[in-house]
RNA sequence: GGCGCCGUGGCGGAGUGGUUACGCAGAGGUCUGCAAAACCUUGUACACCGGUUCAAGUCCGGUCGGUGCCUCCA
């Protein structure tokens, strides 16, 4: 299996450090609201990552963060619970929206089951990133500053260190075209918070550093690098992350990790998944193309053909949001999963198993094939598409269609494998018409129809009989 | 200014130099009690200009356009 390295910018077989465990640490959301359609998009590529790692053989070990105490979150839980003790508004606020995560996460077919989540401000965590606060600053590589600690790139650099293995970020450039430091006590400006001293108001955690009372918070970058380490190991397989991340967050992970290592690696491949446009642009709430599940769902999408819009590009290219396509995608999943249901109908049999079951085994041969090329969702799931739409011309074998759900499931996650037939009642509905057809009382088989359909059932007649499926 | 990404038919979107991606939508037709489905046909796709090559959407150079990061951001 390859895939593709910010780290080389090359195309890498998937080689896991440790037997044939392969683990991945996704940086997951910042819960002070609910999570839009790019968030939930690199949330679908990471969980493909993770059933294509899985299907091509390997153990998969999964790790996700909630980053719940930062400044938004604080600023939030505090307008929100303005009379509550600060440590309990915060866990008010990001408990209410890591339950609406979660929920979101499995509307779009993710799973969650098989990861670990972990809250920065998990009593572990806290302790473990004051630890390696501390091992930094024991070995020079974090001071203290009046409003915090900072992490000193310049020391990392002097220890031989490179500082911008993923973006190739020079002095030059972190220097010249940032924003003047005023306001901040740190040494150098690109330098980075590990740690922020306690402002009026704001919850806050012990800490002692060298003599200093430093009541306060943890910075954002150090929280992934403790959580990875805790949950996974170090150096661990696979990062991942939308492409924004790439600089300052896991630059700054990177160099916190590595700083007191021999080894400069923190994980071995870092994927970085492209943004979402909608009609072309970065969504944002003046542009008023800033949309969450809730805005797809409310006007009658299932969340799933989102889930299918996603899939339907590569994970490297930007995709465009529009309506028209999650139109498309809506009516392909209708599709597919009218495909599905014909497993329950013995009138879909195909007149030539043998030649069917020889196109299931190679589609999935090419399935396997794209999703091990660097994650080629569009090319996989179209090849998915187009036996779909060719079942009802050759037909189908019901048991290996069966089959092949269950690994377009553990691939795709569009819940293709365990629909259920429909009732005895609308079976015999079916066999009713059919009789009323038979002798042409068309009035009464029209009715039957209209009945049907006010359930949700479509029956069409072909020439081996009538097939049904969910509107 | 620095570092990137991208420009494919109505929409979305693959594409390892040489044969139809695929999906959705549209038009005409066949079939059908009707409907749906299916089947057949159909739309002069690769931003532009050069170059390399027997052959370029696919490689090289340039132009134009879009977009992202460099500050929190999936």
């Amino acid at each position: 299996m390859k895939l593709y390295n910010t780290l080389t910018r090359k195309l890498q077989d998937v080689t896991p450090l440790r037997d044939n465990l392969v683990r991945i640490y996704s940086c997951g959301p910042t819960v002070y609201d609910h999570a839009h359609i790019g968030n939930l998009s690199t949330y679908i590529y990471s969980d493909t990552l993770q059933r294509a790692v899985s299907m091509a053989g390997y153990s998969v070990q999964r790790a996700m963060n909630y980053t719940d105490v930062d400044d938004k979150t604080i600023r939030r839980s505090r307008e929100r619970y303005p009379d509550a003790d600060p440590h309990v508004a915060l866990k008010l606020l990001t408990d209410t929206y890591i339950g609406i995560f979660i929920e979101d996460m499995q509307r779009i077919g993710n799973d969650t089951e098989h990861m670990v989540f972990i809250r920065a401000t998990d009593p572990q965590t806290i302790t473990g990133m004051q630890k390696l606060i501390s091992d930094l600053h024991a070995k020079g590589f974090a001071y203290v500053a009046d409003d915090g600690v900072y992490f000193s790139i310049d020391a990392y650099r002097k220890a031989g260190k490179t500082y911008g293995q993923l973006s190739e970020i020079t002095a030059a450039d972190t220097s010249k075209s940032r924003i003047q430091n005023d306001e901040y006590d740190k040494d150098s400006v690109h330098d980075f918070a590990l740690w922020k001293t306690q402002k009026q108001g704001e919850p806050a955690w012990d800490f002692t550093l060298d003599g200093h009372s430093l009541k306060g918070r943890p910075g954002w970058h150090i929280e992934c690098s403790v959580m990875s380490r805790q949950a996974l190991g170090q150096p661990f397989d696979i990062h991942t992350g939308g492409v924004d991340l790439i600089f300052p967050h896991h630059e700054n992970e990177i160099a916190q990790s590595t700083a007191t290592e021999d080894s400069p690696v923190m994980a071995s491949l870092f994927m970085h998944n492209e943004h979402t446009l909608v009609n072309g642009k970065k969504m944002s709430k003046s542009a008023k193309n800033f949309y969450t599940l809730t805005d797809i769902t409310d006007k009658g999408y299932d969340p799933l053909a989102f889930r299918v819009k996603v899939l339907q590009s590569h994970y490297r290219n930007a995709s465009n949001f529009t309506w028209e396509s999650l139109d498309a995608a809506q009516n392909l999943l209708t599709n597919l999963r009218a495909w599905a249901d014909l497993k329950h109908q013995p009138h879909a049999d195909s007149q030539d198993l043998q030649q069917i079951g020889a196109s299931y085994a190679a589609a999935l041969k090419t399935i396997q094939t794209a999703m091990d090329d660097d994650l080629n969702t569009s090319r996989a799931l179209g090849e998915l598409a187009s036996l779909a739409n060719q079942a009802e011309t050759h037909g189908v074998d019901r048991d290996k269609l069966q089959a092949l759900l269950n690994i377009a499931d553990r691939l795709f996650g569009l819940q293709l494998s365990n629909r259920p037939t429909i009732t005895d009642t609308q079976k015999h509905l079916i066999v009713e018409r059919q009789m009323a057809r038979d002798a042409k009382d068309w009035a009464r088989s029209d009715q039957l129809r209209d009945e049907l359909k006010e359930q949700g059932i479509n029956v069409r007649d072909t020439a081996n009989g009538p097939l049904w499926s969910r509107l």
